[in-house]
DNA sequence: CTCGGATAGTTGAACCCTCAATCAGACTGT
DNA sequence: ACAGTCTGATTGAGGGTTCAACTATCCGAG
């Protein structure tokens, strides 16, 4: 192995906030959320993107892929959404190996009644700490690594 | 409830990206990690901080404290780290309540076998990605943030 | 001294995630 | 038609995380 370049202090300085940056406001954030709606960040997700969908309907694996998590890990998820009314599986005509995920009604009010409250936690803890030019630059920066780390 | 201000465009552009650099970035880190050491990063950052500790021990809720993660959480990880002979727990003398998490020497290896790997990977999928300017952002905006999540 | 409350840490159950195995339906070539 | 392979999705086991309950010890007030 070749000897690997050590961070600088600058890089050390960004890598410790990054760590310290995503346990805290992931903390933050889901205990928010969860307190104030019963949802977790995970059925947070899942709720927007069908939201979203037309029809409020997305199948399995294009909501997999859109919310970057297994398909196992959706598929479990769905399930416990299923239980809780929030949500559920409809098959599809056309290939029938196929399934939608759909948002009921009961879904959607709930994703309604969390969201206010979610963005608000999302901008007082993230953005209200932020100047314009910091957002900016997040959003540069995650667009670049995220374009590092698709392109295979 | 008051009017919640939404996020604009920049916001949004930043929340979205921010949400994916996460997933991505963790998820890859962690898979080369896992592959290259065996280790996990619950298990790196844990031996990290014990080695760079006095003695290389330190006591429990000192660590989970510094790790930011749950007393019980770090109980069961030590667990796990004592079964593979990665760390013990040493009774401390002067608080019989208490305990230190101790690195062992093949803890001590093991981290000192996956160091440069990781270090190569957190470079390569990171900071090679980003210009210095980022970098420098990227650890004032993660200053700021932590700073508002820790004064409660 | 000793009672009550705070502190250090552990435990077990419930829950969530990962991974490999599986199933059923669709496509492909012969 | 049909064997082989690929794809969409589910399942179950194993392991990690959370939450509340618990044990043991320490400390301060009376």
């Amino acid at each position: 192995m070749d000897e690997p370049r050590w961070l600088d202090a600058e890089e050390m300085r960004a890598w410790r906030g990054y760590l310290g940056l995503v346990r805290l406001l992931d903390y933050r954030l889901n205990r928010d959320l969860q307190e104030e709606s019963g949802l977790t960040a995970a059925d947070y997700e899942i709720l927007v993107r069908l939201s979203e969908a037309p029809q409020r309907q997305q199948r399995m694996t294009e909501l997999a892929e859109g919310a970057m998590i297994s398909k196992s890990r959706l598929s479990h998820q769905m399930t416990r959404l299923e239980n809780r009314g929030l949500a559920c599986r409809v098959g599809c005509q056309t290939d029938r190996r196929g399934a939608f995920a759909v948002l009921s009604d009961k879904g959607f009010d709930a994703l309604a009644a969390a969201a206010p409250g979610h963005v608000a936690s999302v901008r007082r803890h993230l953005f209200d700490q932020l100047t314009p030019e910091q957002v900016k630059v997040l959003g540069d920066l995650s667009d670049a690594v995220i374009a590092g780390l698709t392109r295979d």
